[in-house]
DNA sequence: ACTCGACCTGAAAT
DNA sequence: AATTTCAGGTCGA
């Protein structure tokens, strides 16, 4: 739930409180046991399914193991999944996140779902579920303006009235395999204002569960060339590429299909502990 | 097809 | 304490 995958939750004492499968929930763990409590009707299967419970992540591990880097990566973050949250909320909650940091995002999400989110009590706690996609769409570039979004607003604005006029968006995404919706999501007459790689690989990596999706922000783009040395060729993929600090279009697909190269269809958990690992070691400096 | 500056805002670094 | 840099980037010229 901290991984930065997943915004939104309330953290009190330990437990966690917010919206899976628009139940709202406390979810708490104890040892290896994951409790979970709602007020409301909630499947087992949408939790397991909602924490990828089903993912064999002793194999995956195993797989993206590749040297020293994910190995101590994978140890130090022992027991992270790639969670699979409703595509429209990760539609809406990538769109804020660019460009910001982790709690100016927090702040936005929260301001969002207070707006126009569910309520709910559990406990004596009060939170609110995810912004809801319709009452955005309803709302005006200047009320949205209000929530410190910036520049983001009016790609939310636009991309929310584009979601609810095609009922069938999500469905379509999820028919497709992952480098088809990354173009269909970033180009042609499914392209969402504001989503480019970037957005596209994380709403498909935490939305879509598509597993090769590789998204590379500074955090990634920092660790690469340590997290991946022994794999870059010189000559491919040198200094021309990976030596220079910024990421254009080019770049990003060519270090995502290297990425996908060496990890396979679960280039998305090497990410997440690449990422992970990235934040902790550049933490409080910008050395690199 | 590629490069490059503009862009909102607030947290964090200097 | 004030100022600059930076953040889970994308757009348009």
């Amino acid at each position: 739930m901290g991984s930065g995958q997943v915004f939104g939750w309330t953290s009190v004492d330990k437990r966690w409180y917010g919206f899976l499968n628009n139940v709202p929930v406390r979810i708490y763990q104890e040892d290896d046991k994951l409790i979970v409590y709602s007020n409301k009707e909630l499947e087992e299967e949408d939790i397991i399914n909602f924490f990828s419970l089903n993912d064999d992540i002793e194999m995956i591990n195993e797989k993206i193991m590749v040297n020293d880097f994910l190995k101590k990566a994978i140890q130090l973050y022992s027991g992270v999944r790639i969670l699979q949250q409703n595509p429209i909320d990760t539609i809406v909650e990538f769109i804020c996140a660019q460009n910001k940091n982790i709690p100016a995002i927090e702040k936005i999400i929260e301001k969002l779902s207070l707006k126009y989110g569910e309520r709910a009590k559990i406990d004596e706690t009060t939170f609110f579920g995810p912004p809801n996609i319709e009452k955005i769409a309803n709302s005006s570039l200047k009320e949205l303006l209000e929530n410190g979004l910036g520049y983001r607003a009016k790609y939310l604005l636009f991309t929310a009235k584009k979601i609810l006029e095609d009922k069938m968006y999500s469905d379509r995404i999820r028919k497709m395999d992952y480098i088809e919706a990354l173009h269909a999501m970033t180009s042609g007459n499914m392209k969402l204002y504001g989503v480019g790689l970037k957005v596209a690989d994380c709403i498909l990596l935490y939305g879509f569960h598509k597993l090769e999706a590789f998204p590379i922000d500074v955090w990634v783009l920092k660790a690469y060339p340590s997290a991946l040395k022994e794999f870059i060729d010189e000559n491919l993929y040198g200094e021309k590429y990976f030596g220079r600090p910024k990421l254009d279009k080019k770049k990003y697909l060519l270090m995502g299909n290297v990425a996908r190269k060496i990890f396979g269809k679960y280039a998305g958990y090497a990410q997440l502990y690449i990422y992970m690992a990235s934040r902790n070691l550049f933490k409080g400096s910008k050395k690199i």
